[in-house]
DNA sequence: CTCAATATACCGGATTTCCGGTATTGCGCC
DNA sequence: GGCGCAATACCGGAAATCCGGTATATTGAG
């Protein structure tokens, strides 16, 4: 009735993430429970699919981060469903409000689940998912976000130290040449923490990293 | 013993200060003390200095606006003083670490004092400086402003109204162009204010901007 | 040892900000 | 009725940011 897995065992999933320490911390949090099991953690579309490819059991279940260098997780979703189209798909995004997301639905994908998740929910979303169920519900998972966000601040967005440094220089008001003579750098280095830094937040100017940084008390 | 003042009197004092609002309310709260009295206020150095020319009672202290379009407060110092060297001057500011402090106080200013402060520490300071104390401590100002800035985030840089809106925006990752779009500005007006904003809360930069509106709950 | 991550550094062009001006209109207040 | 203020709008040049590249040295984990 529901999916072509024996019954008896934990749902098997796969996750795609280049960022490894989140990758492992779900892979950990999701082998705790009961029902999932984390079967292989992949940091590039490319080896995922090769794996998949080679292989003889493709998982239930595949969590794919949306942004990932090179191949996009957008992307190999349509691979990904041409080699194994019972396996469910569902998105990781970092992102509040990601406008990719009606893409990735519309290529295939099963539903999303934001980063900054419980694992419970993550776990809810994935049986969800196994049972052919329809997306994940995005209010279900922006509110348990909202309440997830106040606690648990701690470095949801894997910053560096170096980045966290200048991080806080920008807070007080310093240009990316105060930056860079107080911490001794060169003024191109800083300005390549800062692209970083911009891309890991997701925002695109000071303001804006400025405004999202203080909200998230990160600075 | 003291100052020249008859004994039985409040102080007279004057305000010198271009912000018309902060001004009046400053006058008002001195005025409800029972030992100091504004006497007058200006929002020019010039109408002062004009007034401390061919009036014939000059105040026991002036409280002075370091920072004012036209003649600086700075430059007010030595005029005054060479009308009337018994006039003890306070410098006023806004800003928690003015580095024109030292040269107020080479010139002759006898203390300077936070906009923050509460009235009775505004008292204090004047009745210390009209008995000829020494500058005024600045860590005592600034410890009551840090105490003082928790409460009472009410207006305190008095931001019109459509500076807030423009202050909101700008938190929110929008550039110029798009606050201008959004409120059906041009771009030009929308960079007016944004000039007017950086003046008033002492920044020089978006960065600066958001930090300090965020850390005083301005937005 | 090898691989990946991190920190470092540089370039160039497009865009945006920053800042000091000026100017006009409308509104409220003595 | 005039004065000042708030809001609007415009200009131009200097400075800073933004972004997409590339590249190298070091270090830690497997």
């Amino acid at each position: 009735m529901h999916s072509p897995q024996n019954k008896n065992c934990r749902i098997p999933v796969w996750i795609i993430d280049d960022n490894k320490e989140f990758c492992f911390i779900l892979s950990e949090a999701l082998n705790l429970s009961g029902t999932v099991e984390c079967q292989k953690r992949f940091h590039s579309c490319k080896s995922a699919l090769q794996a998949l490819t080679t292989e003889d059991s493709p998982p239930s279940v595949i969590l794919l981060d949306i942004k990932m260098p090179k191949m996009s997780g957008l992307d190999a979703i349509t691979s990904i469903k041409s080699v194994t189209s019972a396996t469910q798909i569902i998105m990781l995004t970092s992102y509040d409000l990601d406008e990719n997301i009606r893409t990735a639905m519309n290529r295939g994908a099963s539903g999303y689940l934001l980063k900054s998740c419980t694992p419970v929910e993550i776990i809810n979303a994935i049986e969800k998912a196994q049972k052919g169920d329809s997306p994940v519900d995005p209010m279900i998972t922006k509110r348990v976000m909202d309440a997830f966000l106040l606690q648990s601040s701690e470095n949801r967005y894997f910053l560096t130290s170096r980045e966290k440094d200048i991080l806080q220089c920008l807070a007080s008001d310093l240009t990316v040449q105060d930056v860079a003579s107080k911490l001794n750098l060169s003024y191109f280095t800083v300005d390549t923490h800062i692209k970083n830094i911009y891309q890991k937040l997701n925002v695109h100017n000071r303001q804006g990293l400025v405004t999202k940084a203080s909200k998230e008390r990160l600075i």
